[in-house]
DNA sequence: CCCAGCCGTTCCGTTTACGGAACGGAAGCG
DNA sequence: CGCTTCCGTTCCGTAAACGGAACGGCTGGG
C-alpha cells in the first residue's frame, strides 16, 4: 500500500467556491438548517447564504463565527482536505499523518478510509512488515486475504502482512478507522 | 494526559489584533517593508496598515494575498504558534493529531511520548472511555493503576479508562506510541 | 382547502473593508 | 541646509460584505 513523499505542503486553498462547500457539506453533516445555523451563529442568512454559494468573500469574524458553531476549526474549511499525502485504490483512501522512524523500524500512521462495496486487495509487502488498525467507526473485515479479521467501532486489528491482504466495509456504512504500517529496519 | 471533554477543539485565534501581530512579525522576519509587501501582495497599504494594527476584519482575499507573499500558509498567523494541541504532563507528552466524530462516539487521536522515569497517573475518564495505544518505539507500562499493561515497539495496549491509569516508560528508552480515545455520545 | 411555519434565496439600506492619495517623519546625499 | 526617497499612518470615495426583511416553495395540521 502507501509510500509516498513523507514531505509535503499544507497548502491552503482559499476559492470561496471551495470553501462555501465544505462550510455546507459540514452543515448538511449535522442536518441543521441554514436557517439556524445563521441565527446560531449570529450572522444573517444572506451571509451564510452568500458564503455557502462562494458569492462572498467573507471577513475572519464571518468565517470564524460559522466554523466555532459548527465545532469545526477554521482549518477544517480552508484546508485541503486531501492532496498529496492520501493514497486512493478502488476501495480505501489513506491519508499520511506522521512517519516515525526508529533504529528498528519505520512506522506510517495513516487515517483510512474504506468505502462500502467489494473491497479491496494490496499486494504483499516486504517481510517482517505488520498492519494494525483501529476502527472509528463502521465494520472493517480485513487481514491476510486467505484469513481476513473482522472489526467494529473501538475494535483492534493487527496482522502480518507480507502476504495479499484484503480490506472491506462490512454493510452500507463507510469505515474511518487509522492504520500504522510498520517496516522493520532492513 | 488527555482529559478535555468530548468537544475538545485545537483552537484557532482569530482576534484581529493578535493575526495582525503575526503578520507583522513575519513580515518584519524577512526585513522587508510594510510597503513593500502591501505592493507585492497586491494590496493597499492601508489595508496592510490596518490588518497588522488589528483595526479592520480582513477577508479571506486579503489574508491570503498577503501570507501567499509571506510564504507561509494560512494556519501561520491564524493558529496558535503549533504546540497548542500539545497536552503536557510530568512524564508525558501528547499531541491531538485529529478528532472524528461519530454519531456514537468521538474519537481524539494523539501522538504520544513518555518520558524515561517514575511514570505519570491521570485521573479516570468518564463512564464508557476507552483507550488504545499502539506503540512505535520503547517499552510501555500503562493502563488501569491496579493492572497496568505492558507493550514493547509495535505492541498494542487497550483498556477502559473510567479508573485512573498509568503510563511509564520501561527501560531507559523514551516511549513513541499513537493513543485512540474514545468517548461515547452521551 | 387554507393557513402557519419553516426552508433557502433575493432584495436593499447600512456598515465597513478596500485601494489611492496625501501626510509627517526619518534617513542619505550634495 | 534643501532635496529626494522611502517609511508607516491617516484621510477619503468606492466597492462590497453585512443583517433585516420580504419572497416563493414546501410540508403538516386544523
Amino acid at each position: 500500500m502507501p509510500h509516498p513523499p513523507p514531505a509535503r505542503r499544507p497548502d491552503l486553498d482559499v476559492d470561496p467556491a471551495i470553501v462555501g462547500r465544505r462550510v455546507r457539506a459540514l452543515r448538511e453533516e449535522r442536518g441543521i438548517s441554514l436557517s439556524a445555523l445563521a441565527r446560531l451563529a449570529g450572522v444573517g442568512k444572506a451571509t451564510l447564504s452568500g458564503l455557502e454559494h462562494g458569492t462572498r468573500n467573507p471577513t475572519l469574524e464571518t468565517l470564524w463565527a460559522v466554523t466555532a458553531q459548527l465545532g469545526v476549526p477554521l482549518t477544517a474549511v480552508l484546508a485541503e482536505p486531501s492532496d498529496e499525502p492520501t493514497v486512493h485504490g478502488t476501495a480505501v483512501s489513506a491519508t499520511l499523518l506522521e512517519v516515525f522512524t526508529d533504529t528498528d523500524a519505520t512506522y506510517e500512521l495513516y487515517r483510512m478510509r474504506v468505502a462500502p462495496g467489494p473491497g479491496q486487495l494490496s499486494p504483499a509487502h516486504q517481510a517482517g512488515v505488520t498492519e494494525h488498525v483501529t476502527v472509528f467507526a463502521g465494520v472493517l473485515r480485513a487481514g491476510p486475504a486467505d484469513a481476513p479479521l473482522t472489526a467494529s467501532a473501538g475494535g483492534h486489528l493487527r496482522w502480518v502482512s507480507d502476504v495479499p491482504h484484503t480490506y472491506a466495509a462490512v454493510g452500507d456504512e463507510e469505515v474511518a478507522a487509522s492504520l500504522l504500517l510498520r517496516y522493520p529496519r532492513g
